[in-house]
DNA sequence: CGCTTTTGACCGGCGC
DNA sequence: GCGCCGGTCAAAAGCG
């Protein structure tokens, strides 16, 4: 029994350390992305003052409306690309993510020596979405599907209007409804080429997204971290609670184990 | 019998 | 222009 409990706690205090790990990830990565849209503002503003001035001299010609604003609001869709977990073994590349698919195509590509299935939703004869199917070459635990297009007809009865519907990136595992043969969905980016298992090696992609091949020193992106103000902030965020979050979570487990508070 | 899956052929885009 | 490669088509086979 001691044992038992022993374990439990040990692999309780694992997901925590890997739960803390991707949070800090997410941190950063959310302080990046306003970091960068703050900069993309500034960029627009400058094109925009400099439309306006060479419009005044006449001497340069100037975008037409329709190139300016798509200059300004880069609309291009990234194709969504969702990663399930799945049996090793299991080669099937069937993913219950709520929507009908009808197979039309299978190929094997020169990247990936697992073939590529290719989907099309059958429960409206008009619906233009699509998917793509594929195990990741680095794992074959995981399958990554690729959705294209957008469904054009309402979500399925059984699945929320949130779980399943490829528009946005906000697809986790727990929306998924539990299927005997359940594929665990975790959705981390659709620019991180291939998927890793473990949380460091989603730091060594975050890491090469960021300009840092594998090969870096480890301090040498330490330290270039430790430099930018916004990641100190957000570390200084997450560390508050992170530590408040397992004040609580211990508080809970003493509660729920009836063991006196510390 | 109707729907789905399989699979080879075909097509178009892209790089050389 | 040619070859490569990813994506799609469509006929045949499979399945309930």
């Amino acid at each position: 029994m001691d044992e038992k409990v022993e374990t439990l706690q040990k692999e309780l205090q694992h997901v925590r350390k890997e739960n803390n790990t991707l949070r800090l990830m997410l941190e950063v990565l959310s302080s990046k992305c306003t970091k960068l849209e703050s900069h993309l503002q500034e960029i627009n503003k400058k094109a925009e003052q400099k439309g306006i001035l060479s419009n005044q001299v006449g001497s340069v010609p100037s975008l037409d409306a329709s190139k300016r604003a798509r200059l300004e609001f880069p609309t291009a869709k990234k194709p969504l690309q969702i990663f399930f977990r799945t049996h090793p073994n299991d080669d099937s590349l069937i993913i219950k993510d709520g929507y009908q698919w009808r197979k039309y195509g299978q190929k094997v590509t020169k990247d990936n020596d697992s073939p590529r299935a290719y989907f099309r939703c059958s429960m409206a004869p008009s619906c233009p979405a699509k998917k793509k199917v594929q195990k990741c070459i680095h794992d074959r635990s995981i399958i990554v599907a690729t959705y294209d297009g957008e469904h054009n007809h309402s979500v399925p009865h059984e699945f929320g209007p949130s779980s399943s519907t490829p528009k946005g990136s906000s697809i986790i595992a727990n929306e998924l409804p539990p299927t005997p043969n359940e594929k665990e969905a975790i959705n981390i980016d659709s620019d991180i080429p291939g998927w890793a298992q473990t949380s460091t090696e989603i730091c060594e992609n975050v890491m090469q997204q960021c300009g840092y091949g594998r090969h870096i020193n480890i301090e040498e992106y330490v330290g270039s971290l430790i430099k930018d103000p916004d990641f100190t902030t957000a570390l200084a965020e997450a560390v508050a609670r992170t530590i408040t979050d397992q004040h609580k979570q211990q508080q809970d487990l003493n509660l729920n184990l009836d063991l006196p508070e510390e």
